[in-house]
Parts: structure tokens; C-alpha cells; sequence
DNA sequence: GTCTATACGGAGATAGAC
DNA sequence: GTCTATCTCCGTATAGAC
């Protein structure tokens, strides 16, 4: 059978870059295989599956990828940071509560502590919209699952949420702390803290009930109620 | 290769109850299929490795079992309820607090609030040594990553989890907020925060990294710190 | 770079003797 | 009830043509 020729708008022949084909194809293997590990698991997972998936043949995901551990870790270390960079917070609004450029009444809300409420329920509940999405919550739990397999994972898990969840909230809290809007001596604790009684709570629930799509109502009340108490424990008043 | 007599302290021999035998048997193969599917998951573990392990023959534990997946199903059962049957808490002790069988000075704390933020440091510490173990650790770790297969193992953990820890304690805050010890308008969104702020800190750690054990000065002062957190929200003062 | 066809081992499960 | 020996299939990975 003849190649098929693919026509633009003008009718006329599209040549493929090679190393764009070649491109796309990595994508539609890694997209592919993505699919299958978390639909199976790692083991449970075969490479004729993933082959059939991405229309490729198997002997090109090996040219691609070297093997198996290879793939897998090439995909979820991908999606991992990915998903993180995606979910980045920009939460420069919480650290300068407090000080010139904090421009209160404009914010809607006309107090300090009111408007450091506003800013930790939003990024507590923008990380949650993220971290409770039933592709990350699947991602997670074949991570996971298979840690005892890749410990790589669970450095790179551990690197990627501190990085871009824990380490800016640790860094706010220290400036309100020297600010005085909070009394927070260990930042640190008190970040986990915080990720615990807000994300974490509907996390439980939803790691071991799969498929299950978080309710935006409910969880604004949860997030509201751990941040409440996160202020009880470590405002000044 | 004759059969080795076993003998008493006697020295006559002591003849094995089939029945006996064939339970001590269905003993150790579940034993062996617990520590394989531990060390490998579900799907990489291997039917011949559990028979290597058990010292029994293969075709005895299709026998016994009928399957993998049964197997597997009734080793994880078995171990989950096990291991919440041992870690029950006995806090009677909480749910007394502030009436006459609370007994005030002898328990070496001589307020209410002193032995209130006592007890509740107590129950959570004392979970988070058992389910801080590196065992049950591999087994949540191995329940999560087989979630999507085994979804009965999720309702079931939520069961017996919900039973043996959050029940217990939402009893007991819901009598200590009608006492007016603690001002709990939703004891059961409390519940699970202080469990949250508690056990999930450590746990969320241990969680992507496998084999560490808990450090019980670290422990203490988290659980500590957690509970001073829980109090500070819902505490009368 | 990409395909088809295949090598080679190990998986879960069972038949039949004892 | 328990064992040994075996069936059958599917796994990962590669050889060699184009």
C-alpha cells in the first residue's frame, strides 16, 4: 500500500520534517504508554498493549526508550514535572500581605487577617483542584504503589512538591512571621500542617476511592475549615 | 526419603491432626504470599516465588485458594482487619474527661484542658507508632498502587479505618462538645483534621520513602504540635 | 528510523499419581 | 489432601529487511 499524502490548505503535499515525525512519534508512545501504566500498573503493564496504543511498533519503542524501567520512568518523571509546573503557585499576593503593596480595601476584603484568610484559602484550594484531579490522584497512586520499585520517584516527588507547593508557603510564613501579621517559630512544621488540615484531608478520601471527582462545594468548606484553623493555631490576635 | 517422626517432651511421637495440618499449611502460605506481594505488588509477584517461600506445593495452594487474585484478596483482608483489630484504642479515658469518673489529679495533669490535650497526644501517638510501621506502610503503599484493580480493598480500608479510629474519636468529641469541654460544631470534618495534622504529617513523609523508620522524638513533638493546633480551633478558652 | 517476525523465558493454572 | 510434572499462553526484548 502507498503512503498517504497529507495536503495543507492549498492542496498541496505536506513533507514531514523527519525529526518532526520523529517527535511525534515519541509523543504518541509516551502518551500511550502513560495511558496503559496507569490504567494497569507498571508490571501489569505490557509493551504489546502500549505498542497497540500508539500505532507504533514495538521494536521503534525500544529504539526510543531502551526498555521497559526506562519508558517508565521516563514518563512519569515527564508528567510529574510537568503536572507541577502546571499547578505553580502564584502566590506573591500571600507574602506581601502586610505591607506597602498590600493595597487591602481593593482586595475586597478590609483587614489584615481578612485578607490573609482570602489568600490561603485560594492557594490551599487551587492546589487541591489540582492534586484532587482523578488523572493526578491515579498518577500519585501508581507512583505510590511502585516506590519500593523506583525510589528515583519518590526523591523526585519529594523534590518536585517541595519545591513548587511547600518551599514558597515556607518562605511567605517566614515574612509574615518577622512581619508580626502571624506567630509562626517553625515554619516548616507549620506548612505541613497547613497542606495536611486543607488538601490533605479530601486527598485521603479520594486515594482510596478512585474515579471519584471532588465537589467544588465541599471542598471550599474543608479547605475554609483547615485554614480557620491554621489561623486559630498560628495568628496573632 | 521416609517420614521425620516428630516427638513430645517424652519422646513419643506426636501424631499431626490432618485438620491441624492442613490449617498450619494454609498458615504458611499465607505468610509467604503476604511478604511476596509486599516485596513485589500484585502483579509481578509470582504464584512460583509464594511456592518457594511456603515450602508447600503450588497445586496445594490452588487448592486452598483457587486463584491469585483470591489469594491475594484474602492475605490483604485478613492483614488489614489484624492490624486495626491490635492498634483499637482503648481511650476510654478521653470520653471521660470532664465528668465524675475522671478522676483529675491522679492522672498527673490537673486541668481539664491539661488532660484533654494529654489524651488526644496519647491516641494519636500511639496510632501513628502502629501505622507508622514500615509494614503497614508497604501495605498501604501496596493497597493504594492496586486500588483501581481491587476496589473492594479501598471500601474495605475505609471500613475498617473509619471503625477502629474515626468513629471512636467523633463519639467522643461529640460528648465532650456537648459536656462544653471543646466547641465542635462538625466533629466528624474535626476528626479527620486531627488526624490530618497528626498521623498524616509523618505519614505523607514515609509515604514516598520507603523503609525509614519513625523517629519517636520527632513523632512526639509533631503529634504535639498537631494537637496544640486541633486545640487552639476548637477548644473553649 | 521503522517495520515484521521471532527468540526465549516465565507466567498462571491443572492432570493425575499417591 | 498433597505432590510432581506439564500445558498453554503471554511477557520482554531483538534480528534483520527496507
Amino acid at each position: 500500500m502507498g503512503t498517504q499524502d497529507v495536503l495543507d490548505a492549498y492542496g498541496i503535499p505536506v513533507i514531514p520534517d523527519p525529526a518532526d515525525a520523529a517527535a511525534r512519534k515519541r509523543r504518541s508512545i509516551t502518551d500511550a504508554a502513560l495511558a496503559e501504566f496507569l490504567a494497569e500498573g507498571y508490571s501489569a503493564a505490557s509493551m504489546d498493549a502500549i505498542t497497540q496504543r500508539s500505532g507504533v511498533s514495538k521494536a521503534t519503542i525500544y529504539k526510543h526508550f531502551g526498555s521497559k524501567e526506562r519508558l517508565f520512568l521516563a514518563v512519569v518523571g515527564n508528567v510529574l514535572a510537568q503536572t507541577y509546573a502546571d499547578a505553580g503557585p502564584a502566590d506573591s499576593a500571600l507574602a506581601d500581605i502586610g505591607t506597602a503593596a498590600d493595597t487591602g480595601p481593593e482586595t475586597g476584603f478590609d483587614t489584615v487577617s481578612a485578607r490573609l484568610r482570602a489568600a490561603l484559602v485560594r492557594v490551599t484550594t487551587d492546589w487541591a483542584r489540582v492534586l484532587l484531579r482523578p488523572d493526578i490522584m491515579a498518577l500519585r497512586r501508581l507512583v505510590i504503589g511502585e516506590i519500593d520499585r523506583f525510589p528515583q520517584l519518590g526523591q523526585l516527588w519529594y523534590r518536585v512538591t517541595y519545591d513548587r507547593c511547600n518551599r514558597p508557603l515556607v518562605e511567605a510564613l517566614t515574612m509574615l512571621h518577622a512581619r508580626g501579621v502571624l506567630d509562626v517559630p517553625d515554619p516548616e512544621l507549620a506548612v505541613r500542617q497547613l497542606v495536611a488540615t486543607t488538601v490533605g484531608v479530601p486527598q485521603l478520601v479520594h486515594t482510596f476511592a478512585p474515579g471519584t471527582e471532588p465537589d467544588e462545594d465541599e471542598l471550599a468548606r474543608v479547605t475554609g475549615s483547615g485554614v480557620d484553623l491554621f489561623l486559630a493555631g498560628y495568628g496573632r490576635t
